[in-house]
Parts: structure tokens; sequence; C-alpha cells
DNA sequence: GTAACTGCAAAATATTTGCATCCTT
DNA sequence: AAGGATGCAAATATTTTGCAGTTAC
């Protein structure tokens, strides 16, 4: 709870009920969360808009990242790495279990270097690693 | 064009002007293709409907697969290896570049493999990497 | 001829924007 | 008190579904 107000003061936002209670989610849950799973853990106590507002909030000030997926869907999971306004350092590897159907933020393993073809400049990666996770195996 | 009727032939696909011109842009595209790629590249000649459809058709009949991305994309690419009806073997390495925007497909950087936490276990795996391509460097 | 494919209309879903009101600092 | 955050309404955008007409085989 005091590092609930800490993350929120640190990034001059405004302490609301709204954004106590998303990041309290963020903070609870083991894996990624939807726009979705908020609607539905927080009642519809909040409208709708205020969710997309709250997470769009949080993604520039670099509390949270969106974890990229293979279907239309837009997961966020806390950074739990130092990430900075606009510069987001969540280099490790995500993992989406086809059991359970959860996604996971492995925090430990590092995306490797990949050798590219030449003229190529890399800046950022992101690797989604799917299969049957611990809890389903 | 030999080639584009083979692949819709093996897939026991109904030869259809839209499939015909959807397909050909995958195979004359060096990336990947948004949905709304392909409603511009075809000039609306076809329905929006059915290019959602066509293009869920092939994926169903692995001729393409959907890429991951970080924002709500979704992005569309060829197989280009031997892919079967609900079995993608695309384990290259795809490039986001920042500046024109393309999706590119590159097929010799293969994905490395990366060691799981006790208890994992791996099925599939997505790499995406972004930052400025050879055309833009 | 028959089954599959397409276009149109419309429904369902998802996201964004403007503005008045309320809350945090 | 002032600026930011929220809720509501409505505008946009995206995706899905049903059905009748058309096309491929």
């Amino acid at each position: 709870m005091e590092q609930l107000l800490d993350i929120l003061k640190k990034n001059q936002l405004s302490v609301t009920a709204g954004r106590k209670k998303i990041l309290e989610l963020f903070l609870s849950s083991p894996g990624a969360l939807a726009h979705a799973d908020i609607e539905k853990n927080t009642d519809a106590a909040f409208d709708r808009v205020t969710v997309y507002r709250t997470l769009q909030t949080f993604v520039d000030k670099g509390i949270i990242h969106n974890i990229p997926t293979s279907d239309n869907s837009i997961l966020y999971a806390l950074c739990k790495d130092k990430c900075e306004q606009g510069h987001h350092h969540d280099n490790h590897v995500h993992f989406i279990c086809d059991k359970c159907n959860k996604t996971i933020c492995l925090d430990d393993v590092t995306i490797p270097e990949v050798r590219l073809p030449k003229g190529f400049r890399p800046k950022h990666a992101e690797m989604v690693v799917s299969g049957v996770c611990d809890d389903c195996k």
C-alpha cells in the first residue's frame, strides 16, 4: 500500500480511487491484465473511459507496458525494472500458457541478442513464448 | 502465379478473385500486412467483410500467421516454412521499422532458445525486433 | 446442381472525444 | 482556488453475424 502511493507520487500523478484500485490490481497480479480483466475485477465501479485513460496514463509514465500478443488483445503488465517516462526497459520474456491462458512476465529471463542482416539497427526486442506454465503442467 | 493457385488448391480452397488478389499481395510483400494495408492495396474492390473472412480462412489453413505486436494492431505474414493446418513453424524473427513502419520477415534469423524457469514447457516462440531497417538507415 | 463464397445490412464490440462536474493538492 | 481527473453522452472505429444472391467446381 505504501508502495502504491509511492509509485503514483513518484510519477506526479494525483492519488485517486480509480488509480489506486487499478494499480493495486497490477501489483497483486502474477501476470498481465487486459482491459476486460480490469473492468471485471473492479466491478465496473469505474467508467470504462476512466479505465482507458488510466491505463494510457500508466503507460505514458512507464508504470506499466503493453505486451505483444498474436490476437488483437492488448495486455498490460507492470514494469518491474526501472522504467522512465517514454523509455521502457522491459527486456524480459513473456510467457503465455495455452491451458490457463494467463500471461506471465518472466522477469529473470532476458531476451537474447540476435544477429541481424546487414543494415538493420535494432532498438528494441520483444519475445513471447507460449506453452504450458508451471501451474498447469 | 502458378504458386498462387498451388497454395489455394493444396488447401482445398476454391479459387476466387478476392483470394487470388489477397494472396498475391502477401506473396509480393517483403513483410507483414495489416488488415488496413490490404484494404488500401485492393482499392476497396472487395468488401471489408470479405477481407476479414479471407484472412481468417488463410490463418485457419496455415497459409498465413499473425505476428504479435505491442500495440493493438494485428499483422499477418506468409508462413514461409511448411505450415500445416493448426501447426505453424514460423520460427523466424520479425523486424518492424520505426521509420517506414514496415514489418519484415527475417527468414534467416531463427529465434534463439531461452532457458525458462522450472516447470515451464515451451511450445512456440515469437520474437519481434524493432528499430531502423536497411532501407531507412 | 450444389456447396462454397461474397456483398450488403445491421448488430455487437471496442475505442476516442467533448464537455460539465467533481476531486486532489 | 486551480488544475487535473472523472462520468456521461455521443462520435468513431472495428469486428461479427445473418441472409440472399452469385460463383466455382
